[in-house]
DNA sequence: GGCTAATTCATACGTTTGTTTGAATCAAAC
DNA sequence: GTTTGATTCAAACAAACGTATGAATTAGCC
């Protein structure tokens, strides 16, 4: 029997469904997709190799749906921000500040609706980009593009005097400090550097966000003769 | 019979060691490492299955050797650069941006002595830090903590106001930019948001280089009345 | 040429992989 | 209480996996 594969979470009509996603959820972000057999996800759900061909027909189309129903939300919410700053302020009256706040606090703070597991998500989102699976790879890349083209437009419109090709690059060093910093908070207890490191502390999640704004809206800002604010 | 297995990169005393070690870089800097098999790798090396066996003995060892081949004179070239700095000019006297230079510019020029597939392995840096297998994380973390050390304080030295809390955070958030950016410089012309913006530019390896050390030193200095230089 | 050690090769072993199947179980409707 | 559709389960499939083995082949030295 064909499995009812409606494409996209459609709902969560099964108990074993979201089990399986909160499963593969923290096996993926500690041992990649490829390192996760789905015996291991079946195990950890308490379920049974059938249910993964029942709920997902394949490995990989789990896989892109465990991307899916986290990474849509934090984009949408991205955008949400960025559109009701737009309209609060007028278009032009943004800070960088205000614009990178819109962009960085939602990947951190998305548990706020009750979503649980975001630890093992938050893992997972940093390792997307380099993911080999080749749909997931799309999925992730498309995503991400409309939130580059949004937010590219808003630093654009406070920082006019700077060129396009440059702010390209900015934006891109901007997402690998975020993405790694995240990595580094998240695993901040193992990571070796950290521990050997007397002055190195971890701050709770508005001290980080705090720090990425701060560094990031230097870097976009550089060159400039003053920062732009503080 | 055991293989002879001189713990490190003893001499490259066979063609089809470096050739598999070659590789099983390019596959795994596309696939990752649980993504290859060794049957892949012997088949792009042109040998065979048992080559892998008699000259890494396994495949994590085959793995680990992979990244120490590039890895460790990486970081040496790093540390060997800030020396002749420090040696140069005083120690006091250093500019951040040359620093960062140092710090920087090996990882993106490391095959000026002959060295190729370094695309290859530019690729796979940028992956290791969130590469699972244990040995090879261990092995990362170890090399990276030492160049880490060594630069958080020839940092400290030229910005001794920054508290060294902040300095951890802040050289973090560089080697995402770093890894990420790198990344997102190689597969340029296979990435979707960068094809589709036209303003996207994929500068050469100095283009890069400037850019990095302009976007990480404006994000060190945060929060100093004006940048530290142009 | 003949001996020795190093290296390559084809082949096989036991596991684990993703996927499939068909029967068992459950919930609700009639 | 029986029927129906949805869901779970144990079992089995072929294929791919990492590893091991022993015979061929090669290269260097006497």
């Amino acid at each position: 029997m064909i499995p009812p594969l409606a494409f996209f979470p459609t709902e969560s009509h099964a108990a074993t469904r979201v089990a399986l996603l909160d499963a593969a959820e923290r096996l993926f972000s500690k041992n990649g997709i490829e390192g996760t057999s789905i015996r291991d996800i079946v195990k950890e759900a308490g379920t049974n190799l059938g249910a993964i061909n029942y709920h997902f027909g394949t490995k990989d189309r789990l896989a892109l749906e465990v991307f899916a129903r986290r990474l849509e939300p934090v984009n949408r919410e991205r955008i949400a921000r960025l559109d009701a700053l737009e309209a609060a302020t007028g278009p032009g009256k943004l800070t960088l500040e205000q614009i990178l706040d819109a962009l960085i606090r939602p990947v951190l703070e998305f548990d706020e609706d009750g979503t649980k597991n975001c630890d093992d998500f938050m893992r997972l989102i940093s390792r997307c980009f380099q993911e080999p699976n080749p749909e997931v790879k799309r999925f992730v890349e498309q995503q991400f593009a409309e939130v580059v083209h949004r937010f590219d437009s808003a630093v654009l419109r406070v920082m006019p005097e700077l060129p396009a090709g440059d702010l390209f690059w900015r934006m891109t060093f901007l997402h690998g400090a975020l993405h790694h910093g995240l990595q580094t908070w998240l695993r901040f207890d193992q990571v070796p550097y950290a521990m050997l490191n007397p002055a190195a502390e971890k701050p709770d999640r508005e001290g980080l966000i705090r720090r990425l704004i701060a560094f990031t809206a230097a870097g976009i800002s550089a060159g400039k003769t003053s920062a732009s604010s503080q």
